[in-house]
DNA sequence: CGCGACCTTGACTAGATTCAAAAGTGGTGG
DNA sequence: CCACCACTTTTGAATCTAGTCAAGGTCGCG
């Protein structure tokens, strides 16, 4: 398949997308960069002129609580806009850190202007993508509040993979994971040692293995009654969601 | 002051609007109607063909686990958004009750659909809104992942005051809340029992009072101290921020 | 008065955190 | 190639936070 813009490729995933408009989204990449594992791409407090594309690698977003601890809100994947919110919100509620050795595409808040000025099919697009992020913070609401720790952690699992999925970065169950269990926990809202312990739930009951940063679901029907998973909430297309 | 409608009033509040863009959003309402408490105003797996904005009364957004547990997601006030999101979204993710009787004004999507595509201005308003709904989710995840019950509790209590203040709904720091401890439990992801001995702790710190659905705040900066509050997530502009 | 809904309390249990230390892993430089 | 270092994962034990179960109390209302 030939070369396609990640984000005229984001859109269209979530609806159609004109010959204009993909030339306007084309042209309103300024910049492709790269930012080194473990660095803040955007600080919060800060207010950005431009959103970011994630093209390769894994990042997240994360706020921390006065006694020093951190809480991630959100994972990102290659696909995925990780601060188009910064378009319109004045100042960052929130940090975002690479997980591992990042590329990502910039769009200056400039070019969003005239997007949504001129296009209002892509702003319901853009706007619609934020809306899915916001439907992940609040499945995770749920799974914070009401699940055990171990079904959290399933629950992570199977929307990590089904997020992979569609952007084809895995093989049968098999996909990269370059995260720490620090990481993990910080994103389940658990203690390391706790979360160790309910990935080890897992690992004993033949669900998956996880091992240098690859995970293989060995049993996805398992994993998916662990974790109470019902992907309605990723809003993906249902032949997406056949078996790969 | 004359009455203004309460979607235009919304949205002024976020950013500036024109005479016209007034009156097409003014024009946009189909109905006001009531919902008696208790009742299901959205259910999950739904596709509505209209948005609902509260214009009295408080409403919730919840999901269930399996095992019947259920968290709230989102609590609504007057001037709020409860379903935007829908006008995008294939199906909700959530339902959404009222707490109490609530009135409500209805927006049909085809109303929507047609401001969005004439009035790029307004659809980033509307859009502003669901973004300032999705950093109150982040804000809730990093609460029930990272803070104790206690400090959640009171920064909900803070988080709460502050829109209903905007609203114009407190009288110094006083408001009605007409939740009872098992929504309030729900919300934050405790217990009812847990729930109501984190409330003891901020009542024998004198912090606040809580007697027949009316909020006391006594001491506003110990409340904000408890509860690690740092309202910029929500967005609201200085002057309202400073003491009633 | 009695009922139902809600709030409060006590006692016990379960889930999760903390602290501490050991074991594994990968990379670097001598 | 190996020794060393930093980082990560794993384990054990003690402790704490929150959940569960059960009972009693309060309040408003028919």
């Amino acid at each position: 398949m030939k070369y396609e813009n990640p984000i005229v490729r984001k859109l269209r995933e979530l609806g159609s997308v004109s010959g204009e408009e993909r030339l306007a989204l084309e042209s309103a990449v300024s910049t492709v960069t790269r930012i080194p594992m473990d660095r803040d791409m955007v600080s919060e407090g800060s207010h950005p002129n431009f959103s970011t594309m994630l093209i390769e690698g894994f990042a997240a977003r994360y706020k921390h609580v006065p006694s020093g601890k951190r809480q991630i809100v959100s994972i990102h994947v290659p696909g995925d806009f990780v601060d188009l919110h910064s378009f319109l919100l004045k100042r960052m509620d929130h940090s975002v850190v690479a997980f591992t050795d990042c590329r990502m595409a910039l769009v200056p808040h400039e070019r969003l202007r005239e997007i949504t000025d001129r296009f209002p099919n892509l702003t319901r697009l853009l706007w619609l993508s934020t809306l899915i992020d916001a439907a992940i913070h609040r499945e995770w609401l749920l799974g914070m509040g009401r699940r055990k720790a171990f079904a959290n952690v399933a629950h992570l699992v199977c929307e990590l993979y089904l997020r992979l999925r569609v952007m084809k970065l895995t093989q049968d169950f098999r996909f990269d994971l370059p995260l720490t269990q620090q990481e993990l926990a910080d994103t389940t809202g658990l203690s390391i040692v706790h979360l160790n312990r309910a990935l080890q739930d897992l690992r004993s009951r033949h669900l998956l293995t996880w091992e240098a940063g690859v995970v293989t679901i060995t049993d996805w029907p398992g994993l998916v009654r662990r974790g109470e998973f019902d992907p309605t909430y990723l809003q993906l297309n249902v032949d997406e969601l056949s078996p790969a």
